[in-house]
RNA sequence: GCCCAGGUAGCUCAGUUGGUAGAGCAGGGGACUGAAAAUCCCCGUGUCGGCGGUUCAAUUCCGUCCCUGGGCA
């Protein structure tokens, strides 16, 4: 194929510096396992995950993990590596990455890092700003205070004691309040304050080459719509009943999957399956459409690193296991 | 063939006692530094079915034609 020619050769020519890793990003279902997996195969690779839900051991199909003829072919690292119950984070997932890519590196594997959560690639690209780890006791009584609160309380509370920070957030965004809260109460210090004091910045020794992912609207939507419907039929909905039956907090990074609440709506009959599946597939494009702006406005032209963006889809991503 | 009811945004519809129109959904654009598949912000001109008529002015009233439902033969 004419495309993956290119690509291909795209990496060669990148991979003759030392230290050389691959990414590759895009919005879901845009292709990218598969073309992770091409080019890990050609370069003697491994494909190391960075995708917020493929972390996690539970829901296998319904967060399109990569299948068992993949894992066979060629080393995957960071997938179903932690429990539902676990909390993953960007930075928690840069040093997952950084050691697995030093690990493939090691072995004498080119690192291929893929998947479609921005701020994780930013993280390892980018590196972030350097703050203590929160204790989880804080992290636990900020997002109380949230519930308690409200966004508005709670950006109103910021507000006194960081007006700063508070001047940057959206009073209805809970979740970054959430964040600047816990960092003024356990540091005493502004997240600002923090972030301007600079970031740990990209990991040394590594050099990086980009590919991007971004089909056209209409052909990615249809690939989205498609495999929804066939994580369905290759078993998604008993995975969600799994999971909700194992009684974890709603609050769970997890729970929030794509389609999650949406199964979940059927299971407890509120909702016919036909109802669940398009309400699910409209998230999911609405989710695609999030990611495009991201790679385009966060990603694309920020890095140095050599780029390469592909207009087409590279091919479905089957969801087996 | 006749009688009703409709034809307004991609979809479902509202509305204008005549002064060229607005909701929901779909969709689009954007933000993004530690739970990011998260969390937020912004965006509605469309031959008001076609053609005539009345009128200063018609999507609105009248006529006619076309189309879609339903009913009667």
């Amino acid at each position: 194929m004419d495309m993956f020619h290119s690509v291909f050769e795209f990496a060669v020519r990148a991979a003759t510096k030392p230290g050389f890793v691959l990414v590759i990003g895009g919005p879901t279902a845009s292709g990218k396992s598969g073309l992770a997996l091409e080019l890990a195969r050609k370069l003697g690779g491994a494909v190391i995950n960075a995708d917020s839900m493929q972390v996690y051991r539970d829901l296998a199909i319904l967060t399109s993990r990569p299948g068992v003829e993949a894992l066979k072919a060629v080393p995957h690292l960071l997938y179903g590596e932690l429990s539902a119950c676990d909390v993953c984070s960007a930075a928690r997932w840069r040093d997952l990455a950084i050691s697995a890519i030093f690990g493939a590196q090691a072995a004498g594997q080119v690192p291929v890092v893929t998947g479609g959560t921005g701020l994780y690639l930013r993280a390892l690209l980018e590196g972030l700003a350097v703050v203590p780890s929160i204790p989880s006791e804080i992290r636990q009584a900020a997002r109380l205070r949230l519930e308690v609160l409200g966004a508005a309380g709670l950006h109103a509370e910021l507000g006194a004691r960081d007006p700063d920070r508070a001047l940057r957030l959206r009073p209805e965004d809970g979740q970054r309040l959430v964040r600047a809260w816990e960092v003024l109460e356990a540091t005493g210090k502004s997240l600002s304050l923090w972030q301007k004091a600079g970031s740990d910045g990209p990991p040394p020794g590594l050099h990086f080459a980009i590919i991007v992912l971004d089909p056209s609207r209409p052909e990615l939507y249809a690939t989205c719509d498609g495999r929804f419907g066939a994580m369905v039929a290759a078993g998604a909905l008993d995975e969600v009943r799994a999971l909700v039956s194992s009684n974890l907090d709603p609050a769970l990074p997890l729970m929030k999957a794509l389609g999650v609440p949406e199964l979940r709506r059927h299971l407890a009959g509120e909702l016919s399956l036909d109802q669940s599946i398009a309400l699910a597939q409209q998230s999911t494009r609405r989710y695609a459409k999030r990611q495009v702006t991201w790679f385009r406005h966060q990603l694309i032209g920020r890095d140095s690193s050599p780029l390469m963006v592909i207009r087409e889809l590279w091919k479905l991503e089957q969801p087996e296991n």
